[in-house]
RNA sequence: GCCUGGGUGGUGGAACUGGUAGACACGCAGGACUUAAAAUCCUGUUCGCCUUAAAGCGAGUGCGGGUUCGAUUCCCGCCCCAGGUACCA
């Protein structure tokens, strides 16, 4: 028979349905390996064929390892909730519920049309009740928890409850919100319930607060920093403000230290890496205080908590600088500003406050190079010369950093110096290794300091020393560390997400009873947020808590669900845990994570902020869940182009051009479906049905064929360039598309999708299959022994794919094996002894293929999937002959036959010897000879 | 600007610790089989020069330099592309 692909994969697909084939035990006596994918999001448009790249990845990668004696985990799911469902659900009526349940069914259809080998038994969906329970669950205990800034972890808030009743507010030493109280153990406990739960909710992991957060009126609902770009939503591209609203959040910045440290001890790609450094973005330094005498005295309020301090504090990572400092920067926004400003001064700083408002948030980052600033007219103290500083302000000192507010040093900042420079304020050397300071700033930490008081002559190490010592002493400033992250916003004022597991007594959140839970998603009428401006909960009928307390009416948002998932798929089943002690001792981790780098400041820190605490509550082992991360390259679209010939008028005709000929004419290009192009020709007869408007289209052909120009865009319907797995797997099978897409080139690396190559690896494979076929296409393995080429073809492969694995090297594998097929079929080897565990090295790649030969060759009850790897022997590979490269001045000549158990002094006279080398040395004698064993001979003339 | 990758034939890409650059495919050209097509197989294919041919010569991994017997690989300077990020003090 021929290689019948679609029956035999459809047949073994079948198989390993039905025999559960791929279930993995949570006990064995094998080594656990676990190997996740980052699971989809189930959107209306199904798999491209670029989705399926990292799963193929991972898949073959979690069959190797079954062969290598692993008990793998391989599981996959849906990121079910999420705004498209819910938009679509707007604009029909249609319950987000059931178009999530459709699209996931034809997932599902398409990644098994696959042949991955997932672990079905243990499928998450993060919109199923029984699933999040739990994230509500977790909710729960971070509202519950707080952070010990002493034990360095997070703890009950009940251990914080039991100190303040018992010693006060006196050495908590928490990450808290800023304004917390002082008090004694006597007054907590005269503290009203109210005033404790408000007190208590600025400690909580997850709490209420008012904060400034990004309001996106399009979407209706606030969105989290990482779902913001550019001052637009990520997600459909709408304008964001800044708005002022009571919001969960979760106190991410309590474990903006651990989240830095761990990355040194993950395998993950540095640019990754890189961005969660800079999201986190830790900047060592110190606070200063400058005092403003004007300050005190313009304010007189008797609340002391409210009083206004006599000074300024600056954040700064250059305190050695200090005394360069030569000017004080607020930003406009500077709660400040106003007092600051004296009667002179008040137009000048009106006005540019003004002038700084209407520049939008935009124009402000875009335009960084015009100076601009003004003088409040008054001036703050220097903490250590008691000099005068002038305080100005400037737009390019920006509100929600550090204190928003700057100490200007001209000589070491070249923002400084630039806003020195044009307003003409003092530019001071500090440093001795500071050069031409009359062009740009000099930030140099070399040198020893210079007009600098008691610093004058230390080296930097030393003077940071000695300034912060000062600083601490004169009680003006401390060593400080600032971080740009931020607590993470947590709802979403949207219907298709996690209910809040709280409700609202006298204003004040409290948690439903455990045993409540799941708190279901309501019923309700529309999509929409209510008259009023609620959120679409709002809408819920008896939306109540015992049928009197208000539920808390936002939702969770996307990255709540997919934040411990990877947990729920070590045990799916379980009712009474997100996952037993056994099952998450067993596993442990992740060993291997492949997705897209697009989750790299979202999901990917939420999920580590999670697992660290619950690390902390003592329910996970590990402080870092994914041990081993890769992120796949984007399959971007490669689009076709017909060439429209336009008239005179500019107006389209009926005739297309071919790309050869089109500079010839007045043309427009048009895109055309991918799919009636095959290696750029175009399908004449498709194409007339392509649109009814081109029925009647004329060609002018290149040498008679219509070629058509193509470029490389992203992959959608828009633009007719979306390929559809499943049409390739229809007309090639999916081994032939698993191992395409690993052949198309190195897993991590962007590139353009295109078919043009398919044939190669459909032919690779139908050759594969002829090694065991006659000529007849029988079925024929000889039980003959094989010979030294043949196992030398064999023990090559074996160790070649077993390297390449093991560094994700996918497409060097699909080329060795062709290497390894095309030697074999020219030494016309059908024998059982190669072939066998060549079915095994190649199984994880092409697993239907290889599964039929293999009951072809007499397992017919069991599956190749838990096959042992042959184990590479070296005998076979050692050679006894060496064609030597001969380089003359080290341009290769020729190749020198010798036998590899000559020495160097012998292979130096043989090829002395030669005649051949003899004529290139022209009776000169070599200056030198390069004698390297088995790998080359270089002579020098 | 800064950070992180990357730049190799007509195309995708290979060359893992410095040792025969262009593996493996696609495409293209030519050929075999066939009434024909498909399928399959064979030969050639980095560029340039020379030659009837065999062979030979020269150049060549973004550009310019360096280290080395020998550099796609290491070092210095520059250019370009992709991703990330930003008045972060």
């Amino acid at each position: 028979m021929d290689y019948q692909y679609r029956e035999i994969e459809q047949r073994w697909q079948k198989f390993w349905a039905e025999k559960q084939t791929y279930r993995a035990s949570n006990q064995s006596t094998k080594p656990k390996f676990y190997v996740l994918d980052m699971f989809p999001y189930p959107s209306g448009s199904g798999l491209h064929v670029g989705h399926p790249l990292g799963y193929i990845a991972t898949d073959i990668f979690s069959r190797y390892k079954r062969l290598k004696g692993f008990n793998v985990l391989h599981p996959m799911g849906y990121d079910s909730f999420g705004l498209p469902a819910e938009q679509y659900a707007i604009q029909t009526g249609q319950h987000p519920s059931v178009t999530t349940e459709a699209n996931i069914n034809r997932y599902r259809e398409q990644l098994d049309n696959l042949g991955f080998s997932f672990d079905w038994s243990r499928e998450v969906r993060t919109s199923d009740p029984a699933y999040y329970r739990w994230t509500q669950w977790i909710f729960m205990q971070l509202f519950n928890s707080w952070y010990n800034v002493r034990a360095d972890k997070a703890e009950p808030i009940e251990r914080l409850v039991a100190h303040f009743a018992s010693k006060g507010s006196v050495g908590v030493n928490a990450v808290a919100d800023e304004e917390v109280l002082s008090f004694t153990a006597e007054e907590w406990n005269a503290f009203s319930e109210e005033k404790q739960q408000t007190e208590l909710l600025k400690y909580r992991l997850a709490y209420l607060k008012e904060s400034t957060v990004n309001w996106c009126p399009a979407l209706g609902t606030v969105l989290a920093n990482d779902e913001v770009k550019d001052g637009l939503s990520e997600r459909g591209g709408h304008p964001v403000v800044q708005k002022k609203m009571m919001q969960w959040s979760m106190r991410i910045t309590a474990y903006a230290d651990r989240l830095l440290e761990g990355l040194d001890t993950i395998d993950w790609p540095e640019p990754l890496k890189e961005m969660q450094r800079n999201w986190i973005g830790k900047s060592v330094g110190a606070s200063v205080k400058f005092s403003v005498d004007s300050l005190q005295s313009s304010v007189s309020t008797d609340d002391s908590e409210l009083q206004t301090p006599n000074y300024i504090e600056v954040f700064t990572t250059r305190v050695d600088t200090i005394f360069g400092a030569s000017f004080l920067v607020l930003a406009p926004e500077h709660e400040w500003v106003a007092q600051l400003t004296t009667p002179e001064q008040e137009k000048e700083v009106k006005a540019y406050i003004e002038q700084t408002q209407k520049k939008s948030e935009l124009d402000r980052m875009a335009d960084t190079k015009t100076v601009s600033g003004a003088f409040t007219g008054s001036y703050a103290k220097h903490p250590f010369t008691g000099n005068p500083v002038p305080i100005w302000i400037a737009d390019y000192v920006l509100a929600g950093y550090g204190t928003g507010a700057v100490m200007g040093v001209p000589s070491g900042d070249q923002r400084d110096w630039l806003f020195a420079k044009h307003f003409k304020l003092p530019i001071v050397q500090i440093s001795d290794a500071q050069k031409d300071l009359d062009q740009q700033a000099d930030p140099t930490k070399e040198g020893k300091y210079i007009n600098s008081d008691f610093i004058n002559g230390l080296i930097y190490q030393d003077a940071v020393a000695a300034l912060i010592a000062k600083l601490e002493e004169k009680g003006q400033g401390k060593a400080k560390v600032n971080f740009r992250l931020r607590d993470a916003i947590f709802g979403r004022q949207r219907y298709w997400g996690e209910p809040v597991p709280v409700y609202f007594k006298n204003g004040f959140p409290y948690l439903i009873d455990e045993k409540e839970l799941p708190l279901l998603l309501p019923e309700v009428d529309k999509y929409l947020p209510t008259e009023s401006g609620e959120p679409p909960l709002g809408r819920a009928k008896s939306w109540k808590y015992q049928d009197q307390y208000e539920y808390e009416l936002s939702t969770m948002p996307g990255w709540a669900g997919s934040s411990w998932y990877w947990y729920r798929y070590m045990d799916a089943q379980n009712d009474h845990e997100f996952a037993s002690k056994t099952a998450i001792d067993y596993w442990q981790d992740v060993d291997l994570y492949i997705g897209g780098s697009e989750h790299a400041t979202g999901h990917l820190l939420y999920s580590r902020f999670w697992n660290k605490f619950l690390k902390d509550l003592g329910y996970v082992k590990v402080e870092e869940p994914f041990k081993k991360l890769i992120n796949q390259g984007m399959i971007q679209g490669r689009s076709n182009f017909v060439y429209r010939l336009i008239d005179e008028q500019g107006k389209g005709t009926n005739t297309f051009v071919s790309f050869g000929l089109k500079d010839q004419y007045k043309t427009v290009p048009i895109h055309v479906d991918v799919n009636i192009v095959e290696q750029d020709t175009l399908d004449l007869e498709k194409f007339k049905t392509f649109r009814p408007e081109f029925a009647n289209a004329e060609f002018i052909l290149d040498n008679g064929k219509y070629t058509c120009g193509h470029e490389v865009e992203k992959m959608s319907k828009s633009k007719f360039n979306v390929v559809n797995p499943d049409d390739m797997v229809e007309r090639y099978g999916a081994d032939t598309l698993r191992l395409y897409e690993m052949f198309l080139g190195p897993l991590e690396q962007s590139k353009p999708w295109n078919t043009n190559g398919i044939e190669g690896v459909f032919k690779f494979l139908r050759k594969f299959w002829r090694l065991f076929h006659d000529e007849q296409m029988n079925f024929a393995v000889s039980d003959e022994a094989p010979n030294k080429a043949e196992l030398k073809s064999l023990h090559k492969i074996i160790k070649k794919v077993e390297e390449d694995v093991e560094r994700f090297s996918f497409n060097t594998s699909v080329s060795s094996f062709m290497i390894c097929v095309n030697e074999l079929t020219d030494l016309k080897c059908n024998k059982r002894q190669i072939l066998e565990p060549l079915c095994i090295v190649l199984s994880s790649y092409a697993p239907h293929i290889t599964e039929e030969l293999w009951s072809l060759l007499g397992h017919e009850s069991g599956s190749i999937s838990y096959a042992a790897y042959p184990v590479f022997h070296p005998e076979f590979l050692v050679e006894d002959e060496f064609a030597y490269p001969v380089s003359i001045n080290g341009k290769m000549r020729m190749n020198l036959n010798l036998p590899l158990s000559l020495e160097v002094p012998e292979i130096e006279k043989a090829v002395l010897e030669n005649a051949d080398v003899q004529r290139y040395l022209e009776n000169k004698t070599p200056k030198k000879i390069i004698v390297v064993k088995g790998r080359i001979v270089n002579l020098v003339i």
